[in-house]
DNA sequence: TAAACTTGTAGTCATAAAAACTATAAGATA
DNA sequence: TATCTTATAGTTTTTATGACTACAAGTTTA
């Protein structure tokens, strides 16, 4: 997200933001089977017509991790989103009108729950499986790559999978997750051995219902037992 | 590093860089078994008298990482030191006469190679063990936490250890390394065995000279091995 | 010069984790 | 009832790890 871009969407936007300095935000999402990232179009500006990340200002009195989120919000209408900071990407010629520098995040969502919030201004926003991404405007391929093999790591040594799962799901439901990121095939009975001997899960004593085969049982993830486990020294990693 | 400071150490530098936004370098050093970290002694501004962690300001036709290394260049005269990207800071309220948003750096060298300066402005310059470390001005403290926590995990991952030590080490001396980043004791044959394994570390078939007991021999990090086992699907981890 | 001492290096054993695989259970569909 | 699909349980083999013992190679001390 750059400033002209803006400055064509809402005059208004930028009198109260930080000059020379973006947020841009690559948003994770996953629908059978496979990972997603959500992209918008830009209506106008140079970069009309092209996909990007979005991505908007910091306002002069709200911290960055403040912006994100709000950001986050504008464009999907959801609060407690899972949410991070990549890092900075300052090229110097990264954007070609003149100097910016953007501030990476990713945020991971459950589909279940997304929607565009109604009057978003980017002309089109799509969700976009990781094979089918376009070339992007400015450096956000750079940032988009970054982020996956973020994403990739943090996903092996923290419980964060389970924000782009629903609520509720199976184990294998789980283990696609794993698969999908990692880009690795995984054996199902080792899978859940493992998972279920970190007692981090919620057995919900439920099953799925409507599917044409044994239904599975589900589970949840429980912060609150991933925290006491943590207390007491446990330490997630896969 | 904030505004101020700069300003009254040199007027010039300020003209051709960018506004509201500094770098920040947390510089690890490793010697006789402690982990250590470069801090600056503040001359004058409103931070007079007071440790901080290095920094400066971005030019406007300079990127971000070549304006870590420069900086690590005029502090220390050091070319080719590890560095590598923390992550943005930027509460509102982290510098207390206007909005600055830093980028954390950190950096890894060989204490053996490092000299301050001459001519370097700050009134002092200092390595501080972590556990000697002062209130720091602005969130230096936050940062220097965050990047031990950082540290912590990379060491683990990559073999940047290495960046710390001499050229030539015995094995003791990188468990030491690792046992003092990470806070552990480790089992010497054991360490030994794991690192040998990898096939990672070039055996110069060398000595220790001058040491009043049985001399260890000596090895070597060789960046072109590690490439070669990675190209192969070599995964570094400790 | 031998004994004692310090640190380096090699090897063993027990345990735990991981990977590979087989088998059975629980439904749904034909 | 037979057959199909997916879930779940269990076994075996291999590999990594942790704890420990023993010995080697030098230095220092008596």
């Amino acid at each position: 997200m750059d400033k002209e871009i803006i400055k064509n969407r809402a005059e208004t936007f930028e009198a109260d933001a930080m000059e020379s300095i973006t947020i841009d935000c690559v948003i994770f999402g996953f629908q059978e089977g496979s990972l997603e990232v959500l992209l918008v179009k830009h209506a106008e500006g140079i970069s009309k017509g092209k996909w990007g990340l979005p991505g908007g200002w910091i306002k002069k009195k709200e911290g960055i991790d403040a912006a994100a989120y709000r950001l986050l919000r504008e464009l999907t209408g959801l609060d407690e989103i899972f949410l991070e900071q990549l890092k900075a990407f300052g090229d110097p010629d990264r954007f070609p009108l003149y100097r910016v520098i953007t501030i990476g995040y990713y945020a991971l969502v459950k589909r279940e729950n997304y929607r565009i919030k109604a009057g978003f201004t980017a002309s089109e926003v799509g969700w976009f499986k990781m094979k089918d991404i376009p070339k992007l405007i400015y450096d956000h391929n750079e940032i988009l790559n970054y982020s996956l093999g973020h994403l990739r790591n943090r996903i092996r040594q923290a419980p964060i999978g389970f924000n782009l799962l629903p609520e509720k799901f199976t184990l294998l439901e789980l283990m696609h997750l794993y698969e999908e990121i990692l880009g690795v095939e995984m054996d199902k009975p080792n899978f859940r051995r493992k998972i279920l001997k970190m007692k981090l899960l919620r057995d919900l004593n439920e099953k799925q219902v409507g599917v044409s085969h044994r239904a599975a049982k589900l589970y949840s993830f429980d912060e609150e037992i991933y925290n006491r486990l943590t207390k007491r020294g446990f330490n997630f990693e896969f």
